[in-house]
DNA sequence: CGGTATCCACGACGATACTG
DNA sequence: CAGTATCGTCGTGGATACCG
């Protein structure tokens, strides 16, 4: 558990991590989905999680920059996590509203 | 997600929850079960899930006082999500190891 | 565009001592 | 036995400014 844990731990990542599940994304359109949340902290939960080996960075060699998270297969598996956060969630939720 | 994340938010939590969904626990039973952390860390998560209605007290009136926390209906939803997490650890680990 | 570099505030956690 | 009270430390997250 404290594994699984570590892996998605921080604030936002699993925001990030869901925005990811839905395919590759570019550090703009992540900061575009999330915009509350600073080019820092962005920048260190893809760090946190490129580490962990659960995202991967593909870098285009121009200028401007341009880069793209996606997915390793070790991240596929925090996706039925993922889901059962959701449905947990929302059993909670249910549950405190009766 | 967010919801499920704060119900198990804290250091400790999950262990703590783990020993409860094994069946009602004392204050001293759940320390002995995780000698590393504090009285006071105990009894600020046990307030946690007491305030979110996932646990229960039972007070015994007597001296020295006993009392005993369970699971309540609420906090049985969580267990699927301990499940998972356990889960999902086990895959990133081999995933790791290979 | 895609980041780094600094700096700061706040809250979580832990150690220790004490109480009904 | 089952906590509460107090205090210090440290890490996390956020704001802002800057760079290739």
């Amino acid at each position: 558990m404290e594994i699984a844990l570590h892996a998605i731990s921080g604030r936002w990542t699993t925001l990030l991590l869901r925005d990811l599940m839905h395919g590759p994304r570019s550090f703009g359109q992540l900061r575009t989905g999330l915009p509350s949340l600073s080019d820092k902290v962005l920048a260190d939960r893809l760090a946190h999680l490129r580490r962990e080996g659960l995202i991967d960075r593909q870098e285009q060699k121009a200028f401007p920059t341009r880069s793209t998270y996606s997915l390793t297969r070790a991240g596929e598996h925090l996706r039925p996590l993922l889901t059962q956060l959701y449905r947990t969630g929302q059993q909670l939720q249910r549950h405190a509203s009766r």
